[in-house]
DNA sequence: CCGCGTAATCGAAATCATTACGATTTATAA
DNA sequence: TTATAAATCGTAATGATTTCGATTACGCGG
């Protein structure tokens, strides 16, 4: 998804365009990767100084509602990424290092012929964790 | 995995019988699904009053450690479960209601074809959520 | 059965991520 | 420009987890 999506998404649904949105979501265009709350607070303290944990959890949370980021907790840690093709469904790999992710299209629920009668499937996770090339070389 | 195999374990790594560590296995051995370190403190409270949480967190990850529990993260709380067979890769359905669980053998990483060249897979994490019968029906 | 050395535990404080809240500021549209 | 509701700030509260010095208990050798 790129920033001009993203402030569609935002205007449609009544969201104000501000400074602070602005810096967070460039920050996430920017990076290919999973970040957390802090990492967003480091980049934005640079230009923006004095922004609140208020403001950067709650936008977190409300893009992630609208469909403008993924999320997905690593080590305990919300993390947050720009939606690589909102609508379509794929899962990642996760640099354990970098945390650069990669898109794998497959979903094990499409292979797998997983048979739980009476059980209510709802939702799934599947992720794949190592090194990507650049960490593996180092 | 059964108390009888667990002890042997600690055994075998020099861990000493303790009050504390048979109440945590016997009410992990008790319960066919993921807890909390709370929800051992719970039930620990109401025949070994006094347990902290040092002992609690510091048991339950020697045990994890030694093959004895699995291990995961649900809602950003670490979770933790007898072993349903170790040494036996597998996965599982969680009940999001009442956290109960249900093995899954298959694994995806046998059925996907993931090509990441260059990339050092480590690991991956495969879990389906749901509602499991009796939740499903309340 | 007793005492010793070390592992295990306790109690409580510290840490870390996240959430919450009253007061203030800002974006947008009339 | 001004009204008004949204957005933000600063900071305090919360909840899970980790840490630490002091104390207690396990299990072996005598």
């Amino acid at each position: 998804m790129n920033l001009t999506s993203a402030w569609e998404i935002l205007q449609e649904n009544d969201f104000k365009r501000t400074k602070n949105r602005e810096v967070i979501l460039r920050f996430l265009a920017e990076n290919n990767r999973y970040v957390t709350a802090s990492d967003v607070k480091d980049y934005i303290e640079k230009e923006n100084p004095g922004i609140s944990f208020d403001t950067i959890y709650r936008n977190l949370t409300t893009f992630t509602t609208l469909g403008i980021l993924e999320e997905t907790e690593l080590t305990g840690e919300r993390h947050f990424r720009m939606h690589c093709d909102p609508g379509t469904h794929h899962h990642h790999f996760i640099c354990t290092i970098c945390g650069i992710t990669r898109s794998i299209a497959q979903c094990p629920m499409e292979v797998l012929a997983i048979h739980l009668p009476n059980y209510e499937i709802e939702s799934h996770k599947f992720e794949v964790y190592g090194k990507c090339p650049d960490c593996a070389v180092a």
